[in-house]
DNA sequence: GTACATTTCAAACAAGTGTTTTAATTTAGT
DNA sequence: ACTAAATTAAAACACTTGTTTGAAATGTAC
């Protein structure tokens, strides 16, 4: 029996496709289990419910990506010399890279269920994410924190939340940004490509002095 | 008979609240019309379909949005003077404010709306939109690119939809960010103040310059 | 090979969706 | 006041959803 791909599986890499390009909502279980090739009611049976297969799909890479982002927090937290924002920042660039070990095109896979996470759902991914790996977001507010030293906490907190947007939308509607990309400017970016042009852009909103955004009007 | 609300109206009313705080595809007609107070059938009756009720919701701030932004922005391509980018962001300041005279908390309402537009669905609102003030924009677009002479157009695109992406989720999820900030920090703004953290950290992002972009890795 | 647990399968379930139908009611024009 | 159009109302429609059921099939251990 060579190349036994077990049920779950076959549902696990059936779920994540469909779930990243038609979100969580939109895609049904019997579309799922029509691409996977197994009975419909293997998805309650090996998993229990469909909430239960999101947080596994998720899981997958979670479980994967936040221990690697973790322990670079740490490794920046220990050495005491002030981190330049842009370097906290690209602490994010290796391990989400990495995800592609995971999965044919986990980095892009990830990040669009990322984003989709973030706009379907309302409540059960948020306390999923905050409960199982709040600690280690803490240790990245902080990082950001000792970067921006002048900047008072509830700032952070606003800007940090307008970047997560950008992330967030920019994985959710990553296909139909890339296809516009190479259609009006012949320009073919991988997402990797997409992530080094994120860095700076995010890195300069969230840096920017306090002084010059009281002058607006 | 004084007071008169027709049943339009209380549709749509019903309708544009539950939309903000719930979503498109999450809110049921039965929802609707039973908060509205009126008969299941109303909707097909008055607007014929779902999808043509969620038009007509965004319909009634946008009519009254886009005609003065495109005049404000014609007014701001008419003198050759080259503008300052916080400027050209500054434009959509006092009109969306003005939507509050449309509705009650028009303003809040209207930009979760948006949110919700740009996330749940996939095509439709999309299109309308393109279909109905794609000239609006391509005036903004213009602006931004007299703003910042320097940077090629791919990447004004690129950021362009990165700053959307930070407008729609912040006004998505801004109830709950709201919460978080008054419980954390003690501090109430209301939505004309996340417009005026927004602005310049939009700024910044799009205006940084492009050999800073490159030095990344 | 028999017995047991695991897994698969087709079918049905209960609940919810947007939409349509048909009749009753209200409104407006003359 | 009478007629015709516009609106409201209750019910049913056709369809999709996630989940459960109970019997077949498969695998595993003794």
């Amino acid at each position: 029996m060579v190349n036994k791909t077990t049920t779950q599986d076959k549902i696990l890499d059936a779920a994540e496709q469909l779930f990243a390009s038609t979100g969580f909502a939109d895609t049904s279980l019997r579309q799922i289990t029509g691409m996977a090739q197994v009975n419909l009611a293997a998805v309650n049976y090996h998993f229990g419910s469909k909430k239960e297969l999101i947080q596994s799909v998720l899981q997958r890479y979670l479980s994967v990506l936040m221990p690697r982002l973790d322990q670079e927090f740490s490794q920046l937290l220990a050495c005491q010399k002030q981190n330049d924002l842009t370097a906290v920042l690209s602490v994010f660039i290796k391990p989400l890279l990495e995800l592609n070990k995971v999965q044919h095109h986990g980095t892009r896979m990830f990040l669009q269920l990322l984003g989709r996470g973030y706009t379907d759902v309302q409540g059960h991914l948020r306390w999923f994410f905050n409960h199982h790996y709040g600690r280690t977001l803490d240790k990245f507010v902080l990082l950001v924190q000792q970067a921006c030293p002048d900047l008072p906490a509830s700032e952070i907190f606003w800007r940090l939340h307008f970047s997560l947007g950008t992330v967030v939308f920019t994985m959710a509607s990553n296909q139909a940004l890339q296809e516009i990309a190479a259609a009006d400017f012949n320009e073919n970016v991988e997402i990797e490509g997409v992530i080094h042009r994120l860095i700076p852009y995010l890195a300069a909103g969230i840096a920017l002095p306090l002084t010059l955004s009281g002058q607006t009007h």
